[in-house]
RNA sequence: CGGGGCGUAGCGCAGCUUGGUUAGCGCGCCUGCCUUGGGAGCAGGAGGUCCCCGGUUCAAAUCCGGGCGCCCCGACCA
């Protein structure tokens, strides 16, 4: 393709509003343009990218047997009224009437839609197991997308749904996603990893997901360097040091703390440190209120809490007020009657700080024989430092993106739609589902993170738009793309009228890996190649240039 | 939903505090000349509902009120 007919417009300057390092690049390079706020169109070389890493995960779908449909995006309200992720999804879904006032979502996602085909087809064990997948846009209205194409409320998703008669049948369609993901992320030259995660709106027993490490990424992952260990710090289990946590207070008193609330408030006021503080935050249940305690360094994990508890939800400021006569901010245990789970790490304290249920006042000197049938659970998030449940080396925290999630989703969609199928005895039993998604724009936006700046890109080969950029320096490039065009090359020529400077860092933008310039060693016949992965450039004669780049591509 | 910032030419910004010619600058764009190994030079030119609505005023990009949009942090979410 010459470069003079091709649609992009390069920039010069950043856009004040990109923030991340694959946003700059991807307004830079003329790869994407915003259209509304999380809303992108995709421009030729962006889209191009795009395609290529779409065909990888088409091949490798296809390996593992998948067949590809195509479902509608516009679907009726009484497909997620039967799931019961009409109200599930909440603001998160965007939703419409139609002329007559019927109510349609646009699908985030479509576990409905494959149950409503499955109910209807799958008849028979004979019918299994099966794998249906699609390429679609996906419809989410995140509260805040941010970093340009990495949290958007309309993009590209490729999700497969397998359908089992067994447990068993389940795992090893899961088995082969999750070796097809990892091929094909491999393929697209990413670095990731594959972690525990949390199921969240999708339901179902147990998930993984694939992660790129990157500053950019808005997932965290709990990480240990020395052995690799790695899961979503929403179920990363904290292990049980029993940390002694202990103040020297003969006994306990109450102690007047006028408007100190926080628990940085209180350890200003009492000059000592967070850890030797229990905090006390009440949570709404389906069942019961409940008190749930942490040691005031700790951070409570929802996700944890929701495996104990029924729907827990942080109380309201009213009814924190309501249920124990006092404001939260001077709220703790000693002598309520509400149902308390306390963290492991509480167990091993001493000598505390708590609140004392009485306006402005505090306890402190406050040991456990004082609080009344404390139940323990480890119901806090990992933070750096904590111990790996491998190796016992230290953990860090690290920022991710989530580029793939694989569930196992077992019988959630199939008993609340009716997916039954009838099994060798002749009896009706619900079909084992599986989803699996994988978003391609994030991986656009994930190798930019890993191998760009704001000003310059290398593609990885298998996803690159152009198989190699020509730089036509000496306005003399015909032969040498007509050369490479009838080897079978995909080339993009750059023969505009423009300087060199213009051509190179318009080149640096593109990211194309190999580089064919035409410039002053074209009168000997010759031209450089430079391969920018290996950061090798050499001058060679043009008769041998065909064979250079087979050779190394 | 809470906090912060922004909205003036395609892009990046100044002007607004202290209202007053024809609203500026850089980049980009168009024409001509020139230049060709890292965003060149000279000359000429086009391009604006100053986000929207209302108010104050002789006069509003500028002051006041309301609204909308976009970005960032947090909450939330795959």
């Amino acid at each position: 393709m010459r470069q003079s007919k091709l649609f992009i417009k390069t920039r010069r300057e950043t856009p004040s509003d990109a923030e991340t390092k694959s946003h700059k690049l991807l307004i830079r390079g003329g790869y994407v343009k915003q259209i509304t706020s999380g809303v992108y169109t995709y421009l030729p070389l962006g889209w191009k990218i795009v395609k290529k890493i779409i065909n990888i995960i088409r091949e490798e779908m296809d390996a593992i047997g998948g067949q590809e449909i195509l479902m509608p995006s516009l679907t009726p309200a009484s497909l997620w009224e039967e799931s019961g992720r009409w109200e599930g999804f909440g603001d998160d879904m965007f939703r419409l009437t139609d002329r007559k006032g019927r109510r349609y979502a646009l699908a985030p996602t479509h576990e409905e839609v494959i149950s409503e085909i499955a109910r209807t087809f799958v008849r028979s064990y004979k019918d299994l197991p099966q794998i249906w997948y699609q390429i679609q846009t996906k419809f989410r209205d995140e509260p805040r997308p941010r970093g340009g194409i990495l949290r958007v409320r309309e993009f590209i998703m490729k999700d497969s749904y397998s359908l089992d008669a067994s447990w068993d049948g389940l795992d090893e369609s899961y088995a082969l996603h999750r070796e097809a993901y990892k091929r094909i992320f491999s393929r697209c030259g990413l670095k990731f990893l594959v972690v525990k995660a949390s199921t969240g709106v999708m339901g179902g027993k147990e998930s993984e997901e694939f992660m790129v490490l990157s500053e950019a990424g808005e997932d965290k992952l709990a990480y240990c360097d020395n052995c690799k260990w790695a899961a979503n710090v929403e179920v990363a289990p904290v292990v049980d040091r029993g940390e002694r946590i202990e103040l020297k207070y003969e006994n306990s008193e109450m102690v007047f703390t006028p408007n100190v609330k926080t628990v940085e408030e209180v350890c200003a006021f009492l000059g000592i440190e967070p850890k030797y503080l229990v905090k006390s935050l009440i949570y709404i249940t389906d069942e019961e209120p409940v008190m749930v305690l942490l040691r005031g360094d700790h951070e409570v994990n929802e996700t944890k809490l929701a495996s104990i508890l029924k729907n827990p939800r942080m109380a309201t400021y009213d009814e924190v007020l309501d249920l124990l006569g006092v404001e939260p901010g001077f709220v703790g245990p000693v002598g309520v009657k509400i149902r308390k789970i306390a963290d492991n790490s509480v167990k091993y304290m001493k000598g505390f700080v708590t609140g004392a249920n009485k306006k402005d006042h505090h306890l402190i000197g406050v040991s456990l024989d004082e609080i009344e049938d404390v139940e323990f659970y480890d119901i806090r998030s990992v933070s750096e430092g904590d111990m790996c449940p491998n190796c016992g080396e230290s953990l860090s925290i690290r920022n991710a993106i989530e580029v793939g999630h694989i569930f196992k989703l077992g019988t959630r969609y199939s008993e609340s739609m009716g997916v039954y199928f009838t099994d060798r005895e002749g009896d009706q039993r619900p079909v084992i589902m599986g989803s699996y998604g994988i978003g391609p724009g994030r991986i656009m936006a994930s190798a930019i993170e890993l191998y760009g700046t704001e000003n310059s890109m290398v593609w990885p080969r298998s996803i690159s738009p152009f198989d190699v950029h020509i730089i036509d320096i000496a306005m003399d490039g015909d032969e040498i793309y007509e050369m490479l065009q009838n080897a079978g090359f995909d080339i993009l020529w750059d023969e505009r009228q423009e300087s060199p400077g213009v051509k190179f860092n318009d080149a640096d933008l593109l990211g194309i890996p190999l580089r064919v310039i035409v410039g002053k060693h074209w009168k000997e016949g010759k031209v450089e190649v430079q391969d920018l992965w290996k950061g090798e450039s050499r001058i060679l004669n043009k008769g041998n240039l065909i064979n250079y780049l087979k050779e190394n591509s």
